[in-house]
RNA sequence: CGCGGGGUGGAGCAGUCCGGUAGCUCGUUGGGCUCAUAACCCAAAGGUCGGUGGUUCAAAUCCAUCCCCCGCAACCA
């Protein structure tokens, strides 16, 4: 990552279920996606950014039956449900796709057709626990006991299932574990954080892989198999392959111009439940497709709350639409990424997120913005061509840039926010030693005063710039606050800084939040 | 003996690879400042770093063993 010699950057986040509205949870995929990307395109990469839903399977077909809608209009209410999330959180994806477009089944069932010509797929029998009510099967692993050790019972029903077996077509994964395997050895950056990498390795690589089944006959909301259409192809093709199928793949000829120039250079985005589908069925996928492999997966962690998982049963979910209005668009982004460790998860609440909120938004940034534009307008007019700044804070401030940059190269968001946080801590503390109050009125000294607000502006043009990618609409503010154009919300205006800024005291940027409430 | 992660002042975490004054944020208490969103700055109190044993001049950090919590455990995105 941050190589100079590959600009060109494919980013995607994994596609949610349309069966439901995602949660804060469930928006980290894209919230995290859409930093990097905005960091990106900061740093003057080509980026393209990919998301979209996952729209077949049973879970679908069942819920639209219940409500007694196609499966399609229901998907077609929860993707529209799920584009105006994004938007709300100010999501820049470049496309979305979903897997019901026409060109992605197509190009499906043209993969699918491929693999099947190459001996890769294959037909037999699956052979797993099945309920007759509920038409579906479950492995063994997810069936539960029943009342004698030879009887299991439906995990959703609780009723007596059946040992039963059905045709079905499946993938030689196993074909390929070893090449697999090669791959991970030589490519530290395959899958992130690299502890997931033995996790992955000691319990499905190592025991060996079996060979996926890859199609489903007992519910038909799906893409039909080509040449045997009483099969629909299941969600580990159709939904994985989205990530070449919105490049224009072809599998039966020259692929799109998008293909040609992003792939294969996408990092990953998805949540640690579904790594292993990402680290091990999709590479393999790819490898009998004759494609190069992704360049980085990265399984991030959860939001979980309390002890309790969200859930809407437990009354603790939480919602993007709701948080937005108590702490803004902007004010939400921040926690969620301030708050998610590389590798762990973070422990959601409210209290916890007024208490980032009101610390570092509120008291700190957005506090320091404003006792610096007060006396910026009371002290200069508010216009202040910028002198040469305090020499130890514009160490402090260089610091920052890289510390953050290094930080958001390697994909660790949380540090690279705390880095800039120090800076703005530090900005605070240095206004204290300076007491410009005083300085203001000694005539004799407009000379230190200049500099004490030649730094501090500085710094806060550097902040905004730097926070741009994970609070675009605040950093907005912030430039047009103290007077900026959009020549200063370049990546390479942080070198020289703002020459002459022209400041305006504006409304509270992050209005504190009373927690009593 | 399945795999992995974790157990550090009241809360949440860093430090553990490469042993050597136990650090950060919040909270609490005292002080300072007055430019600012009752915000900001300084200081103090508070921890036998899950238990036990070992290696070492020295262990949160290395080794052994035990206890507790949480994920995953293959077709549930």
């Amino acid at each position: 990552m941050g190589d100079v010699t590959m600009p060109v950057f494919f980013l995607t986040t994994a596609i949610p279920y349309a069966s439901s509205l995602p949660h804060v949870g469930n928006s980290h995929d894209a919230v995290l996606a859409d930093a990097i990307a905005r960091y990106r395109r900061l740093r003057g990469d080509d980026v393209f950014f990919l998301t979209g839903t996952d729209e077949h399977g049973l879970k679908i077909q069942r819920k639209a039956e219940q409500e007694g809608k196609t499966p399609k209009q229901l998907a077609d209410e929860v993707t529209s449900g799920l584009k105006d999330t994004w938007k709300l959180l100010n999501i820049s994806n470049d496309a979305f796709i979903r897997t019901t477009d026409p060109h992605h089944v197509a190009a499906v069932q043209g993969i699918f057709q491929k693999l099947y010509d190459n001996g890769d797929i294959y037909k037999s029998s699956y052979e797993g626990w099945y309920c007759t009510p509920d038409e579906s099967f479950y492995t063994d692993s997810q069936a539960l006991a029943g009342d004698t050790p030879e009887k299991r019972v439906c995990p959703d029903c609780s009723r007596e299932l059946e040992r039963m077996a059905e045709d079905a077509y499946f993938f030689r994964l196993s074909k390929y574990a070893p090449a697999l395997r090669e791959h991970i050895e030589s490519h530290p950056d395959f899958l992130l954080p690299p502890q997931r990498k033995n996790e992955m390795v000691n319990n499905f690589l190592e025991p060996g892989l079996q060979d996926l089944c890859v199609t489903r006959s007992s519910f038909n909301w799906g893409i039909p198999v080509p040449f045997d259409p009483a099969h629909v192809i299941y969600v580990w093709i159709d939904a994985l392959s989205n990530y070449i199928t919105a490049l224009g793949y072809n599998p039966g000829g020259e692929s799109g111009e998008l293909f040609r120039k992003y792939w294969p250079a996408a990092l990953h985005i998805v949540g640690k439940d579904v790594v292993r589908f990402h680290f091990i069925y999709w590479p393999c996928m790819l490898m009998a497709l004759g494609l190069p492999l992704y360049r980085t997966l990265y399984g991030h962690g959860f939001h979980n709350t309390g002890a309790d998982k969200m859930s809407k049963t437990a009354g603790n979910v939480y919602y993007p639409a709701e948080l937005a209005k108590t702490f803004g668009v902007d004010g939400l982004r921040y926690y969620m990424l301030r708050e998610m460790p590389f590798s762990g998860d973070n422990t959601i609440s409210a209290e916890n997120i007024t208490t980032r909120y009101n610390q570092d938004l509120a008291n700190d940034l957005g506090n320091l913005l404003s006792r610096t534009a007060a006396m910026t307008e009371k002290y200069f007019g508010g216009k202040l061509t910028l002198g040469p700044p305090d020499a130890e804070m514009e160490k402090a401030r260089a610091e920052a840039a890289e510390l953050f940059a290094g930080n958001m190269d390697a994909l660790r968001v949380q540090q690279a926010l705390a880095e800039v946080f120090k800076l703005v801590s530090r900005c605070n503390k240095y206004i204290d030693e300076s007491a410009p109050w005083a300085l203001a009125k000694d005539p004799s000294r407009e000379g230190e005063l200049r500099a004490v607000f030649s730094t501090l502006l500085r710094c806060l043009h550097t902040a905004a710039v730097l926070l741009s990618p994970v609070m675009p609409a605040a950093a907005a503010a912030m430039l047009g606050s103290l007077g900026l154009g959009g020549e200063y919300a370049a990546w390479g205006s942080l070198e020289s800084g703002p020459r002459l800024c022209n400041v305006t005291k504006t409304a509270a940027l992050f209005p504190r939040i009373m927690p009593s409430q």
